[in-house]
DNA sequence: ATGTAC
């Protein structure tokens, strides 16, 4: 008979490693995901278990959706290339009857005050064309530690880092106007470190492959290759990744303030903000403590959920989005889901899906309703609401928030 | 997700 802990997630054994722990109960996982957690969990470096978290899917090298702990190494492509991608919400003192009928101006105004989409060559419209103040002191702030990240690789000064930083982006990156469980107006967003970030992932997870192939190390997948401590390129990436993180965590800072800031143009009753703030990452890696030992957590789409610790967790453009309170279960490795997943890829769901049907799921949303926007739908996502009970034992609900204003890259 | 190359 299984113990109650036992009824709340699942354990996968694999041969020749380590074994996968699932809070995926109720929630469909692709076949392709198990095989590619259990392709991590046989890495000689992995400790003790994977986590996986409900809204796992297939990602590169390793899942979307899981926390991998490793011992005296780290894997660049389970961090990923959008290093330090997160969430920020906000409470303000607003409430719902205080915003207009009409959310398009308030639309316009936050799309005017925070660039936003792809980037396109020498015309970009998701970079800024004069950076604003705010800008420029955060920029104070990395300015230093990217300098010498470029001295070592020199490559890193040629992307468009200051006039990305405080910009959105595009694919799943969004900013959201919303309303909790008691009328509050909260304002969400959800970017990383943008092209900067990128390229510090890109290079490092090619020189961890090169260095895997230059040691004829073994791998369950090229993708996996890893830098160890003592090793060349360690202490380099420890160091780029952790820059690029708090980029990120910055960015969406000063995004946050610029949104705010937009917002009092259109609404002309005075409020405070930040009455509750999060901001945190969902794709990262950092050294933490868990069951005694010194281990780096990579978490790929997922959040820390130390016990009293607050997270978000967005579902889609049409649903629903949670902050979380944590519970600190140690097999989660104090964590939990990023979201609410992909249940196809963006192809399938453009191919899949109608412009009726896009519009019906996102009434009363104020947000795009085109055909370059059918990979982000509602129903290109799981459940949110399976998703978050399958975590019932990572986190508790402190609010709910409904999205009445959406932008998107 | 991003920016560049095809």
């Amino acid at each position: 008979m299984m113990n109650s802990e036992e009824a709340r997630h699942l354990t996968e054994t694999v041969p020749g490693g380590v074994p996968i722990k699932m809070w995926t109960r109720g929630v469909p996982v692709e076949e392709a995901a198990k095989r590619q957690l259990a392709n991590a969990a046989r890495l000689p470096i992995v400790f003790k278990h994977i986590a996986a978290m409900p809204d796992v899917h297939l990602g590169i090298g390793a899942t979307v959706g899981s926390v991998i702990p490793t011992l005296r190494a780290i894997i660049p492509a389970a961090v990923g290339v959008d290093i330090g991608c997160g969430m920020m919400a906000a409470k303000t003192t607003l409430r719902a009857e205080d915003l207009p009928d009409n959310l398009a101006p308030l639309r316009a105004a936050i799309e005017r005050a925070v660039p936003h989409g792809r980037s396109p060559g020498a015309r970009d419209p998701g970079a800024w064309q004069k950076t604003p103040g705010a800008v420029n002191t955060a920029w104070a702030q990395l300015e230093p530690e990217f300098k010498e990240l470029c001295r070592d690789y020199p490559k890193l000064a040629k992307t468009n880092h200051l006039n990305h930083l405080g910009t959105l982006g595009s694919g799943n990156h969004f900013i959201e106007v919303c309303l909790d469980e008691q009328g509050a107006v909260w304002f969400m967003l959800h970017s990383g470190s943008r092209g900067v970030g990128n390229a510090i992932g890109t290079m490092f997870i090619e020189l961890a492959k090169q260095d895997a192939l230059r040691n004829n190390a073994k791998l369950p997948d090229r993708d996996l290759a890893y830098f160890e401590e003592g090793a060349r390129y360690f202490g380099d990436y420890v160091r780029a990744v952790g820059w690029a993180q708090k980029f990120a965590a910055l960015n969406r800072e000063v995004m946050m303030r610029r949104v705010i800031e937009a917002a009092k143009t259109v609404i002309h009753k005075n409020f405070q903000s930040h009455i509750e703030a999060v901001n945190c990452h969902h794709n990262y890696v950092q050294k933490e403590r868990h069951f005694g030992e010194e281990v780096y957590v990579t978490r790929k789409g997922a959040v820390s959920a130390k016990a009293g610790q607050l997270g978000i967790i967005p579902g889609s453009m049409g649903a629903r989005s949670y902050i979380v309170r944590g519970k600190g279960h140690a097999d989660s490795f104090e964590s939990c889901s990023h979201g609410a997943g992909r249940v196809m890829s963006r192809g399938d769901a453009k191919r899949s899906f109608t412009l009726a049907q896009h519009r019906a799921a996102t009434e009363g949303v104020e947000c795009r309703k085109d055909k370059d926007v059918l990979d982000e739908t509602p129903a290109a996502y799981k459940d949110i609401d399976a998703v978050m009970a399958a975590q019932a034992e990572l986190v508790d609900i402190v609010h709910t928030l409904k999205q009445v204003v959406c932008i998107k890259g």
